[in-house]
DNA sequence: CGAACAATTGAAAAGATTCAAGAGTTGTGG
DNA sequence: CCACAACTCTTGAATCTTTTCAATTGTTCG
């Protein structure tokens, strides 16, 4: 467990990072940062619950990922023009702990196994966003989705086997690329074959099976 | 110009790498490498255009990314499972380096400015890919993919305005994620409008503005 | 030349969007 | 603590875009 840092990082840059880093807290719907604005660094998330959206030119909003306890969010604003080309909204109450810019640049300058792992995550980032570009009617997208969902944020408790969070409809058709009346219909389809139950707002996974292989477009 | 080796190793490190590459040669449609193949090694085109495809479940095939000179091929096959997720395939006779996977790394954690310059190429990628999300009626994204045909293959000469090797219909189909009927049809809609005029197999681009404004989504 | 492949066009069908109207939930101020 | 506003969720029907299937023409290469 922990952060990149906190595994890739030798004891005295890690004292380096911790000396410099802003330990800053959102309430649910809180800006971490907003597209567009110049990158003032880098973020790892303490603990709370995040989603990482981006605003489209028809002001559709498009939810890119969702990310929560020791996952990092701001990368996407390093390495190119240095602005954040996506913003982060916190879901729930937030802990994020802030790196700036410059010593983030040092710390990987300096560190050859971080930068190394540093180019295996954005690989990872990169194979993860390449899946999403693959076709499947609306209703296989959206079993993706949910475990996804349920990858990111995980059960309440594993007996009631109910997301810890739900995103909601609109976050959904967000992510998927669709309309939030498109995923209640299809909602009430998996709900109908008895991938899963949703309750008001939360969903509880019925037949996981049954969703990886929605999942994977059968 | 050159390739990312060439900007950013050491004299040292490039002969090294030049004792270890190995020239190969691959005629039109010839496999360069495929999905599925464990990773071997790390390519950079000499010369050639190369087009990078993913099979489907619903065996489509899923257009990544065309390339040509001095630009990398296989790196999505590092930093994960160690097995290419993607084909390459040349689309003109094309003749690359090859480098074998455990010199590249050697080389990649010798030179922690080359690896800074990956985890940018990464982040590049990651953030073309994920414009691809963008939803658009297939008019304008067939604009993007010709703009994209333009950007990597150029043109024939400055004059003709024509490309120097245009994607088949199917290739654009492909690429966008629709039917090489649709792309027809949306063709003809650009020859209409005056963006293009397709002769025959290939394209000559009459209006760069109007082009670049619907590639934009307007 | 002829076979294989690439491009074109039309018509019917499928899937998703849009618009519209209403029900259910949640949070806040009086 | 209730009431009202704001927000989220749900359902139905008409419409639109794209796909699918089918038939045909054009092009290229051995």
């Amino acid at each position: 467990m922990g952060t990149i840092f906190d595994k890739y990082c030798s004891k005295e840059w890690l004292e380096f990072i911790n000396f410099h880093k802003k330990i800053q807290s959102y309430p649910a719907k809180g800006i971490i940062f907003k597209e567009g604005d110049l990158t003032q660094g880098f973020f790892t998330i303490r603990h709370g619950k995040v989603k990482v959206v981006s605003e489209e030119p028809d002001n559709r909003q498009r939810l890119i990922r969702i990310a929560a306890d020791d996952d990092i969010i701001g990368h996407r604003g390093f390495f190119g023009n240095w602005k954040y080309p996506v913003s982060a909204i916190a879901l729930t109450p937030t802990q994020v702990s802030f790196l700036p810019t410059e010593i983030f640049v040092q710390v990987v300058k300096a560190n050859s196994e971080l930068s190394y792992r540093l180019i295996e995550f954005f690989a990872d980032e990169l194979r993860l966003s390449e899946e999403k570009h693959i076709l499947m009617p609306v209703k296989n997208k959206l079993a993706k989705a949910i475990l996804m969902n349920y990858n990111v944020f995980g059960f309440e408790n594993e007996k009631s086997k109910k997301l810890s969070y739900t995103l909601s409809r609109q976050d959904f058709a967000d992510y998927i690329g669709t309309t939030y009346e498109t995923i209640i219909r299809e909602l009430s389809n998996l709900n109908q074959s008895g991938a899963i139950k949703s309750d008001g707002k939360s969903i509880i996974i019925k037949n996981m099976k049954l969703l990886q292989k929605l999942a994977m477009g059968q």
